[in-house]
RNA sequence: GCCCCGUUGGUCUAGCGGUUAGGACGCCGGCCUCUCACGCCGGUAUCACGGGUUCGAAUCCCGUACGGGGUACCA
């Protein structure tokens, strides 16, 4: 890279599901480094995945991101002179790079089935050894290969990497890496509905945007060969490459949301401060040099050295995370805190909580104990009130005690599998999947709303269950369903 | 299976050839105090292992073990 070029980093989520720790603390570092040197920071869409990209997971990542204090220079919704930022709306330079591709024959049509590939797959596995795509159609007769798409035959461009040899780079973070080529197979650049998949997307983008600078996460360290192997079929200088160790659930396996909560919506509903959480996060990549913990995002702007990034994997610690914003919070003033609190507890979400208890409050002195579950995150599962009579049995229940702990842990199971997919919560929307549940598995809707309800709130009595539900929110939700689930195994085993 | 990345107390870390291996969270105990919290004091526990290199290794090199990631028409 030349000195004289301006720093220019993105950050690159992938809109398809709740806004993730992971994104801002890749984010950060990508924003922080950009401020350093004085340059942009952007922020692009990764929306390429047809099946999976939603708009309302596009809005919730902005909005959560600048919620956490994460603040970018171009976007889709900013624009700038790099635009567009969503790749969604860009296929038409993928084609025509993939096209350039073909037509220098860095890349070829592939004819091949996903159905023969997993078999392919399932055969190498079988025998041991690496595993990837046979190349079957690289060598294709390039008219055999325009009749089959004159055909109408679906295809794949597969990029052609070099089969032996080795491909070394440098990491700002980590040095030398070398990876032999053997191991790295004819990647997917155009999937058969024309999108691109992430490899060619980004080493276009990151061309055309003018990116110095990539800051991601280290499970993208396998597939950086292939990557530079597209920068050089291409004639384009690659970026400096930084991977940052990804960030860690209590075991030590890649942050996820079944071991530790992840969506930043969760977070800011558990009540941490922003400023706390960033700074957080920043402790999960970097230290001080004088090892001071509780800093600014401006502090870190001005004492950022990329040498002092970290390669170690940490664990998200949430009793740390708990500590340092309560140091966050003593620096508040009281107007300050007076404040905060206000954005928790917030007027809309009064608004939508009060006609629920209206009729259930005799004084106003009761509303307090009548709504904490609705700011509180952690109510606790009452596993001792479930009254389980009916549920859908199968004969070798027996009289197994633990047969209906069973059968609603499976149930709790598949609710909160389907809420996952969910955007957000809607009432009505939730008592109609609820009670289809309901008739698929044989639940009375007595028996599971009953439990539901506990689940939800952490008591037997509450405000009509979806409405109730729906303003609890997905966070919490999903959160506390997880607790019961976890409560329940315990119940179980016991 | 194959490839890559990593390894300082339970967790986050400082350390970059010579330190009684320091700090933070947590936990335990004490003090303060009408209680709790805060604060303060103290305690707990660590360089994964084995070889080198060196007068001297937590620090450098090589193995091993362990952990993680990748191996998709997902990113």
């Amino acid at each position: 890279m030349s000195s004289k070029s301006t720093v220019r980093v993105r950050v690159a989520p992938s809109p398809t599901g709740d806004p993730h720790v992971g994104t801002a603390y890749i984010g950060l570092f990508n924003m922080v480094f950009a401020r350093r040197n004085g340059g942009q920071f952007i922020l692009r869409i990764e929306d390429t995945d047809q099946k999976r990209s939603n708009p309302e997971s596009e809005q919730a990542i902005s909005d959560y991101l600048r919620w956490v204090g994460i603040e970018w220079d171009e976007g889709p919704d900013k624009g700038g002179p790099k635009g567009p930022y969503r790749q969604s709306e860009r296929t038409a330079i993928y084609t025509e790079h993939a096209t350039k591709l073909l037509d220098s024959g860095a890349a070829y049509r592939c004819f091949c089935t996903p159905e023969r590939l997993t078999e392919m797959r399932a055969e190498q596995r079988k025998a041991g050894g690496n595993i990837g795509y046979d190349r079957r159609c690289r060598d294709l007769d390039p008219g055999e290969a325009e009749t089959r798409m004159q055909n109408g035959e679906s295809f794949t461009v597969r990029m052609k990497m070099p089969v032996d040899g080795e491909t070394v780079f440098e990491d700002a973070l980590r040095g030398t890496i070398c990876y032999p080529n053997q191991q790295i197979d004819d990647q997917v650049l155009l999937k058969s509905d024309g999108f691109p998949t992430y490899h060619l997307a980004n080493v276009v983008d990151d061309h055309l945007m003018e990116i110095t600078h990539v800051f991601r996460a280290e499970e993208w360290i396998p597939s950086t060969p292939k990557h530079l192997a597209l920068y050089e079929a291409f004639g384009w200088e690659p970026p400096v490459f930084v991977h940052l160790s990804l960030l860690r659930n209590p075991d030590r396996s890649k942050i996820s949301k079944r071991k530790n909560p992840v969506s930043l919506e969760w977070y800011r509903e558990a009540g941490f401060l922003p400023q706390a959480l960033l700074n957080f996060l920043a402790l999960m990549g970097w230290s001080m040099q004088d090892e001071r913990e509780c800093f600014s995002c401006d502090e870190l702007v001005s004492e950022f050295d990329l040498n002092r990034l970290k390669v170690t994997e940490p664990v998200f610690d949430l009793q740390k995370l708990e500590w340092l914003n309560s140091q966050w919070m003593r620096l508040l003033s009281p107007e300050e805190l007076a404040t905060e609190i206000r954005g928790f507890m917030t007027e809309e979400r009064l608004t939508k909580i009060l006609p629920l208890i209206h009729e259930r409050l005799h004084r106003l002195d009761g509303f307090t104990e009548l709504t904490n579950y609705f700011f509180a995150m952690d109510v606790g599962f009452p596993v001792d009130d479930l009254k389980i009579k009916r549920w859908p049995t199968k004969e070798t229940d027996g009289d197994d005690p633990k047969a209906p702990l069973r059968a609603l842990n499976k149930a709790l199971k598949a609710i909160l599998e389907e809420i996952e997919t969910l955007p957000k919560l809607e009432a009505e929307d939730l008592e109609q999947r609820l009670r289809d549940f309901c008739e698929r598995t044989g639940w009375k809707t007595k028996e599971l709303f009953m439990a539901t309800r506990l689940v939800a709130t952490g008591r037997a009595a509450s405000p009509p269950l979806f409405e109730t539900m729906e303003i609890l929110g997905k966070a919490r939700i999903q959160y506390r369903f997880r607790q019961a689930i976890e409560t329940l195994r315990g119940a179980i085993k016991k």
